[in-house]
DNA sequence: TTGAAAGCGCTAACAG
DNA sequence: CTGTTAGCGCTTTCAA
């Protein structure tokens, strides 16, 4: 064991009582006497227990984040601006990788629920039951994901959302204006909510602008996935791609490179959030922007200052590039856009 | 505050260490006693506190990690890896972001101190002091990281690298036998240990081959840092380039792009880790593989047994693909390899 | 300004 | 098998 306040007080020659003020910093302590504990607390190499102070203020100064994927790289720095942000304010961060699975994100709340001070619970997998369940027991910060209509919202939940309407419409508009008939949308995790939430505008936005829409899945939202199912698309007749995010765009584009399709001479392809570095897609994808790290900042804000129950959501754009032309052969067969060299 | 054992006991009618014995799984209570305070503590919404246990046992059930930077995508793997072994023994883990910063990673060190019962310290970048230190006050595992020969080894400190000179090795190896008689090394950042590591390596084994070798530094070990300086070294006559990590790699590439040096034409790249999901390179890059994931796993053996006292390793091999190719114009002006286009 | 004492929620002897 | 008792290390009344 480590040294303990008693150890100190002792040393000190003053009651724990005093050395616990001395240490906290209180003013109901003479400053020579603080002095002296703190001199002492410091050659004795002392750390509080936070588990200790914990069980008696009822505070951890902890907050849980459960993310359905440490490995998907729109995570990432959403929990880097988390942690800086929180991490100014001292309070630490427990991170549970629910990999994509309910059971499993239930159980990470679970064990989460004693030794933190508020969840933020990122693209949760929960039911909306459990998350009201949850957010009874302490604040919750529900991130990328809203609770349905009907279920009687709690007090202690704040809501964090990406405000993809914007931007996937003018995603639409651009390729309607480019003269696309047509739009796939390469689908996320069935469980996903901000996946739905992709569906419905898109399907809104095709059938106002009397584009047809179809949607096809993925097994999992990244490169290898998008890779494997690009081929199918690109040589499907699908004249137009968004897909779920920029890693399964990367990979459509991977795959059109390897079968020989132009992009966007064959099909034009806009992926989700703009978080590729610049210069790592050829040709440089067109996407609808979101900033992780923005999402990250929003909750951060929705956990320390808990004022504002409304709903924030960070806002989104549509950003042009090199992945996106002219829909040139409409009527043309479909293995026309595939090169001669393929 | 949510119910306490003490609520349990008195509903179920029995004391409050019974209470605990059944909750526990303790044999030293009779069946029908547990049924019924297992079956009350349901009712009551009963999580115990794993802080009040914690106080008691000086066990807390989690371990810290500690990362220089999350949002690089090797090491999203590794704690992934590792969450998953651990999380099965149902320990949780505290993840902290050093952000690269050595005070900051003793801050994190600090923090976990009394809510751990390990700490791994991955790519740390504390001094071998500092990491001595906390190897008195807990069991840690150094990841990726040797401790120097001189610093007594505390026993709670156990080391799990990666074995990268056979791999670095065989890349030399390679390039010589393709007619290249210079290396270029793109070094990491500049507190790594894995980073002088690799220096070192690299610099015996041109020395042994008679090929002049060369470092140079870039700001961040990632995709954006390589670009920014691929251009030049192509430029600058260099013939063969390894990088401390694949995203570097992936930015030399497209630097080499940008400004028409074809690869492996043009110059030869060989990357670290073999952390790239296939296809995503353009042309596919020749690297040094090595598992993150293996890493992870490990270290949390590591973690759950420390009966092998003695450092683990994980291998690494070269794997072949398409970036690295024959030395051809030995003698021609570096900038000939600029094609005319750019 | 300081100390003594109570207690946060739980576990672990020790009796019964 | 079960209850009583004593803390784990700390904060926080309440007195002095």
């Amino acid at each position: 064991m480590s040294t303990t306040m008693r150890q100190v007080a002792a040393a000190a020659g003053v009651s724990v009582a005093t050395a616990s003020r001395a240490l906290s910093g209180s003013s109901l302590v003479v400053d020579a006497t603080r002095q002296r504990v703190l001199r002492v607390a410091a050659e004795l190499d002392f750390t509080p227990s936070r588990l200790a102070r914990s069980l008696v203020t009822g505070l951890t100064g902890n907050v849980g984040v459960i993310i359905p994927d440490i490995t998907n790289p729109f995570f990432t720095p959403f929990l880097a601006e988390l942690e800086s942000t929180l991490g100014a304010g001292d309070v630490g961060l427990l991170i549970g990788n629910a990999q994509e699975s309910r059971e499993r994100e239930q159980a990470l709340v679970q064990r989460m629920s004693t030794q933190v001070d508020a969840l933020v619970l990122a693209s949760s997998r929960l039911s909306d039951d459990q998350i009201v369940r949850a957010a009874g027991r302490f604040p919750v910060v529900l991130v990328n994901r809203r609770l349905g209509a009907d279920v009687g919202r709690p007090v202690a939940l704040a809501e964090v959302v990406i405000d993809i309407e914007p931007g996937l419409r003018a995603a639409v508009r651009h390729l309607h204006g480019l003269g696309h008939t047509e739009l796939t949308y390469l689908d996320g995790p069935a469980q996903s909510w901000s996946a739905a939430q992709k569906r419905t505008v898109l399907n809104r936005a095709c059938t106002e602008l009397e584009m047809s829409f179809t949607v096809t899945g993925t097994a999992r939202p990244d490169f290898a996935a998008g890779r494997e199912v690009g081929g199918a698309i690109a040589t499907s007749g699908a004249s137009a791609v968004v897909t779920y995010n920029d890693q399964v765009a990367l990979g459509v584009l991977a795959a059109c490179y390897d079968i020989g399709v132009e992009v966007p001479g064959g099909i034009s392809v806009i992926g989700c959030d703009d978080s590729l570095p610049t210069g790592l897609a050829r040709p440089a994808l067109t996407t609808v922007a979101c900033s992780a790290r923005a999402l990250g900042a929003l909750s951060a804000a929705a956990i320390v200052e808990p004022t504002t129950r409304c709903a924030d959501a960070v806002s989104t754009r549509l950003v042009i590039r090199k992945s996106t032309g002219a829909h040139l052969s409409a009527t043309a067969n479909p293995a026309a856009r595939v090169r001669a060299a393929s």
